[in-house]
DNA sequence: CGGGGCGTTGAAAAGCGTCAACCCTTGTGG
DNA sequence: CCACAAGGGTTGACGCTTTTCAACGCCCCG
């Protein structure tokens, strides 16, 4: 169909949530945004709001880590995104929240008020255009994600989640993953049980070590990337 | 948690694109808008890009329908999303669409350069916030449709399916499905067997009837929306 | 009238979920 | 400092939903 296939190791765009640091194009505008912000500590598996609240803030990770869920009425949970420090939560609302987010380990967090978005899209109107990018953003990895969730095997999801992280951290041979092997079933669409077989097999095959469930140095990249195939 | 629970029929949110009709906000704008536009036909199956292509235009659907799809090298395949008249696709994309349009119909569309965007954005400021509603609506809805693909059994996906679907049509108890059962499992999550057995048992239990395949009627509304439960 | 795609149905197989036991780590209190 | 409890993680056995493979029917169009 097209002469162009998609890049295997998609730009800085990963998954989870979005990055919006001091050093980009809309570095001062943040700045300036920090002054409306308040900071707030949550402890783990605290929740900063549920799905249906009036969204008058939105948030960005200073430490920690935080996820975003769904529920379904039987108690059947999906995770959205994980969110490190850096990321903005709830910029994506319209006047409620459509997901709830918690506190996957002690966080510590900057609040703003949503009227901070209006205020800025007008006096700055280069930060208009940034935020279409980030929600951008989001959107592929959404799209990315439900490639995932509908067309690939436990162990594909799980070497790509590690390919994900791996993306997300400092050393992506070497990282510490804060959320539990449930926070990971409920992202990935699969069980405990399914995450752990399939962390123990990428093990055994050589492919990842493991330093207690959640320290991951990663072995072999290359069989990683291969297995996780467009993240 | 929350003292709120999310709507079970959420607002013209609606699955499926981006919805942007002259009758709303940004009317005026987007009837000039409309004398950037070139209208194309396409034939059912043609493709109108791909993942991976320079995105120098966007599009919006006038008759037929349409699909986004992502694929993994072994051929899996995943539709994004379905596109019915009014929808617009390929405002999400950075300067490389992300996914391949394809027709599921025969179908007329307009085609917008890119540029047309940040013209508009920049001379209608309304239109800027405009744009990121209509982001915030896809993700929404990409966030329901995970749900959907990580944690719903496939009677479920094929309710939820059917309810947004009736969402989108004139007459929600009768509707005309442009998609085959192909499409309809690629998006879904399943094979076009588990599709079709869904759209069986339906039909068995009386939630639905079917004239051919194409043409279902809904002859249980509440039992359709138990199953989906949130789309 | 015939062919070809699409849809449906059936039987067998596989992958993942469920249930259950056990292990390991961590933290707490005696 | 040790003992114990609790929560998270791993492993095993089994069952179920969905996939896979295959055959057949239907409908549309040439």
């Amino acid at each position: 169909m097209s002469s162009t296939v998609v890049a295997k190791n998609p730009p800085p765009t990963s998954r989870f949530g979005i990055r919006m640091d001091s050093a980009n194009s809309a570095g001062t505008s943040l700045a300036s945004l920090d002054r409306l912000g308040t900071v707030i500590s949550v402890k783990r598996d605290a929740t900063v709001f549920s799905e249906g609240d009036r969204s008058h803030y939105f948030f960005r990770v200073v430490t920690g880590a935080m996820r975003s869920c769904c529920l379904l009425a039987d108690g059947r949970r999906h995770i959205n995104d994980f969110f490190l420090p850096g990321d903005f939560i709830g910029l994506d609302a319209d006047d409620h929240y459509r997901f709830t987010a918690e506190a996957v380990a002690d966080a510590t967090l900057v609040r703003y008020p949503r009227s901070a978005i209006e205020q800025f899209t007008s006096i700055e109107p280069g930060f208009g255009k940034h935020l279409l990018d980030l929600l951008s953003r989001q959107l592929i990895a959404a799209q990315q994600h439900m490639l995932l969730l509908g067309r690939k095997t436990a162990t594909e999801r799980v070497a790509s989640f590690l390919v994900t992280m791996g993306g997300r951290t400092r050393d992506a041979g070497n990282m510490s993953l804060p959320m539990t092997r449930s926070d990971i079933a409920d992202h990935l669409g699969l069980t405990t049980e399914t995450v752990s077989r399939a962390f123990t097999q990428l093990k055994t095959q050589g492919v990842i070590g493991l330093e207690g469930a959640a320290h991951v140095i990663v072995q072999d990249g290359a069989a990683l990337e291969e297995l996780a195939e467009a993240c």
